[in-house]
DNA sequence: GTTTCTGCAAAAGCTTTGCAGTATC
DNA sequence: GATACTGCAAAGCTTTTGCAGAAAC
């Protein structure tokens, strides 16, 4: 999982520097999370995160995962969005939105700019100071309820 | 906990036939769940259903609570909203939308009128079957991240 | 009377935490 | 060298499940 794509190793040397930034640390297990959300498409429970990278890093445990998830969160690196117990992660850094699938989970990303517009208006309604959005519904394999 | 509002009384009774109407049965612990959403603004986890449930009637079960509430869902009676492993649920029945504060998971309605032409296109544009739209942020009461 | 539903108890599954040792800066 | 981070093991929480008895129809 090696990172080759030059606007990814760009995102992950931004990153870096940004936690490096904030006083924390820059690890094996950070940047190996992150290489992981950076090579799959969509996004994925920490689970499906550890069993990514204990293929190449056997030693990293599934705590050190979810702490690092928890802490990439907190400083805005990444998404957490939630869909009955298990949570889902994935890359904070390009401006999107999410469709989430109500029977496998499974998430779709939509531009920012679809969006940002009726956010900014509901924000003002609800008072409630609003950046995401997530909408949920059948993916195309799940078909029907 | 008593039904007294007409709407609500209404609601619930609406409820009810279309539950019986599925060959399911109307049981004093489907009414007390429903009754428990009607009241309470905003919506709960299943633990705080529970809770006020057991006020009342304290030989109902967590997992009589749970498994009431899937169902209902399933039925499309109740919303299921995830919020980092505290799923929140809401009635269903009149068209919608969410607001979830990320800090304290307090979800505010957002009328569905709002964005409903939003989320035709949006569907139509990653081919998914949208119903829901969750926006995520902090409520007033939480403030800055 | 039949079938769904419930209570109880136990288990499962994801996530969190305490602590001693390790890696990063 | 100071301190943030990790691995390990154990605990915590919500949610799920098996089963016998109760309730709904």
């Amino acid at each position: 999982v090696d990172v080759t794509k030059v606007d990814d190793r760009g995102r992950l040397d931004t990153i870096r520097d940004r936690v490096r930034a904030r006083g924390r640390r820059w690890t094996v297990a950070k940047g190996a999370v992150l290489e992981t959300l950076l090579d799959q498409p969509g996004h994925l429970s920490a689970l499906q995160i550890h069993e990514v990278i204990a293929a190449r890093l056997p030693q990293i445990d599934r705590s050190t995962v979810h702490r690092v998830l928890l802490a990439l969160a907190d400083e805005g690196v990444v998404h957490m969005l939630g869909h009955h117990g298990q949570t889902r992660y994935g890359m904070a850094d390009q401006p999107h939105h999410h469709a989430v699938c109500a029977a496998c989970g499974q998430v779709a990303e939509i531009p920012a700019h679809l969006v940002d517009l009726l956010v900014t208006q509901i924000a003002l309604a609800v008072g409630y100071d609003l950046d995401r959005v997530t909408l949920t519904g059948r993916c195309g394999q799940c078909g029907q309820p």
